[in-house]
DNA sequence: TCATGTGAACAGATTCACAGCT
DNA sequence: AGCTGTGAATCTGTTCACATGA
């Protein structure tokens, strides 16, 4: 810990949870929503507050970026922004490449919160002939016989896989062949891929099915209650 | 755990953890499709290998719902599936009402595997006066003006929300006021509701920063590794 | 005196080795 | 003999109380 050697360049640097991960995003969106009604400062009770979280869960996550806040204080805004931005690699420029325009893949491209944040549509693929050329948003749709060039030509190095799910290893094999190693897929399928390839998946039949899961519970629980309140009386 | 009291009526019953959870619903889809090819039998080896994950965490997966496999032989591929899908709540009628019928909402109501599986699409809600009315499958579009006559009488038990951010907290209050307690948001907003409501939330945007995260982390050690290696010779 | 930042206690998830059935 | 099921150990993440510093 204290080895100067593992020191980093810049905050604590050393691996954040994939929770507080996924909070630091949040905590990004909040910040934006409050610069943008010219909020400046801001304390780690009402951060949480807004974002959903308690605040020494807050804190703690904050933590592991650094200290960019000031004590009996509060966070300023626009750094602490700033601050999480750069940790999360947003400072980079990200091009992503959208396969499959379905109504699925239409809706991923004309996202509002896309384009800012450092990332940006370059390529929007369909297989079938009859969309290919179509324009979504600033966009041309290119057929996907012609992924590895397109990708190449536009630089994407990150994709979203929003295709069905019979051709989405295919479509993933043939991403990470043409050397993308980031790729967030939409289909209800187990992609199998080097370890070396994030993969992220989004799916809505295993959140519906947790939904269904709990809303069950306590309708059992529920039903539990009520027979034990009949017997007790 | 030995008081008879509160022993479960099926299974053990008890709590199963949310990361469990999540995996159950991926496993369940695999045995579907080995349902599809005819495969009747299964190990835990064959099954994790299929699903992703290593064998003793798809064992202690399966341990929180019961003992459903043979040892020495492995898994009824039928059986166990239904076993999983009892244990989601999967095999009650799950209704679920899409608001929001841009091009998110008509991919989620034209969602496959959706259809199967216990859930079904019971009504879609728009408040653009052009799209109300408008066929989308076996769906007729309603208008949001009349969200809580169409969720009662069509007894919805669960809702998706796909709307822009700006509408999203206010339909998730009428869904909330019309007796909905299950609610998957797709908005990139922090959802305030009371805590016995369940919350899911998908956001596009998350699941990149997080890619992007790991991307530059890659990126980073590749660079470091590149450096060491030039100062060891 | 205030709110941040963090070490230490706690809870939860994963791994592993092997006991228990078939 | 083989594969499942699980307790115990390990590892990771969360919570909390309070020391720290503006």
């Amino acid at each position: 810990m204290s080895d100067p050697a593992s020191r980093q360049p810049s905050g604590h640097g050393r691996h954040i949870p994939a929770a507080s991960l996924a909070r630091l995003t949040v905590y990004l969106r909040v910040l934006g929503t409050m610069m943008t009604e010219g909020i400046e400062r801001v304390s780690s009770e009402e951060l949480a507050e807004a974002a959903g979280v308690n605040s020494p869960k807050l804190r703690k996550d904050l933590s592991y970026l650094g200290s960019y806040g000031t004590r009996g204080v509060g966070y300023d805004v626009p750094y602490l922004s700033g601050q999480i931005a750069a940790a999360l690699g947003l400072t980079l420029d990200w091009r992503v490449a959208i396969v499959g325009a379905g109504h699925l893949g239409r809706a991923l491209a004309g996202y509002p919160g896309f384009g800012s944040r450092g990332f940006e549509v370059v390529a929007l693929f369909d297989a079938d002939q009859m969309t290919v050329g179509q324009e979504v948003g600033w966009l041309r749709i290119s057929p996907v016989d012609a992924m590895e060039a397109v990708l190449e030509k536009t630089r994407a190095n990150m994709a979203v896989l929003a295709v069905p799910a019979d051709v989405a290893q295919q479509m993933c094999d043939r991403l990470i062949a043409a050397g993308i190693t980031s790729i967030l897929s939409f289909a209800p399928v187990v992609l199998q891929a080097p370890p070396e390839i994030q993969i992220r998946k989004v799916d809505m039949a295993t959140e519906l099915q947790i939904l269904a899961y709990h809303a069950q519970r306590a309708q059992v629980a529920a039903l539990a209650t009520d027979a034990q309140a009949r017997l007790m009386r």
